[in-house]
DNA sequence: CTTCTAACCAAACAATCGCTTGTTTTGCAA
DNA sequence: TTGCAAAACAAGCGATTGTTTGGTTAGAAG
């Protein structure tokens, strides 16, 4: 399928190092072909961003569901988004490759946007202690998942057990 | 000077979008004539890395000097990351902008190592409960901070503030 | 059988990339 | 002043990029 195959592309090697000859040649027909689908690169990332998204915001609630214990209901988020992120299809990982460089385009910070809101209502439902920013929480926490994408090696630990990890050191007793 | 415009443009725009075109024009020089002080783009690009690093070593050993309290040493380091990562000239943005894609060079992964040794160690000298792996819980913290460079706005909170932040929700009362 | 359209092929376009080559300028030392 | 090496210029190389154009094929509808 093309979105997918698209998806692994941008997701293993990032935007600017993966071609449309790349992309074209992954699915078996001719770079120009793209064009009868897609009229440029961005919106094809676009495209792809999108079912990116989809399938995180998926994966995520139903994991989550039939899960009360907010504490339990956000561990649960976060295996997902690491599994997403890192296991072997992996469809997350173009979430994370699109630098900022030069403005990512509006639809894709509205999608990006959309899955964080997800985390957000998450971590609304936490006891946290009065002190705590709820939004640098979230973002601190994305970071700390994202950011493993650098240096997460398959032979190591697996994705969920990074994930309780990270929640535990943020979690207190 | 070179170095310094280099690591501005590729902190700035990433290394794929940074060409030497856009170095020598930030200079005042030729493209050709880069190549006198380089032999390639990517021996240019570890030059930056290597000065990034050492300015990023030299502000948190600075910053933690004369501290004692272990949670306070962390703390002064990471908001000198934090700024070194956001503020005004951000030397340390080029550590964060080299993409996985196809493999970094050898070079600027034992770098990376020994920046990251600074804060291995801050990290074994603090009282962590039992059950908390200490290499995930640095790579989560530094994951949380290189995050902040995709959604910090220099208009919002200071870089010192959100350093603050980000670790009291990893600090137990 | 004809007609139409979506999908794809084949070939190339202009632009930009990292990089090379040969020459000229610059600055310092003898 | 002369000599020399570092530094920069001027011009272009081959390769790759995203993209365009025009023709070809296959399958469904009339």
């Amino acid at each position: 399928m093309l979105i997918s195959e698209a998806a692994r592309l941008f997701g293993n090697k990032g935007y600017e190092n993966t071609s449309m000859r790349d992309i074209a040649a992954a699915v078996g027909i001719l770079p120009g072909s793209l064009y009868h689908h897609f009229s440029s690169k961005e919106e094809l990332f676009v495209a792809v961003y999108s079912f990116a998204v989809s399938q995180s915001v998926d994966a995520v609630k139903t994991a989550i569901k039939t899960r009360p214990d907010p504490w339990v209901r956000l561990e649960a988020a976060c295996i997902a988004h690491m599994q997403g992120l890192l296991d072997k299809n992996r469809f997350a990982a173009v979430l994370v490759t699109h630098p900022s460089a030069s403005g990512l385009p509006e639809q894709v910070v509205t999608l990006r946007d959309s899955y964080e809101a997800v985390f957000k209502d998450l971590i609304a439902e936490l006891p946290l202690p009065a002190g705590i920013d709820q939004r640098i929480f979230r973002l601190g926490l994305l970071g700390a998942m994202n950011w493993a994408i650098t240096w997460y090696r398959p032979c190591g630990e697996t994705p969920a057990s990074i994930a309780r990890k990270l929640l535990s050191a943020t979690r207190r007793e």
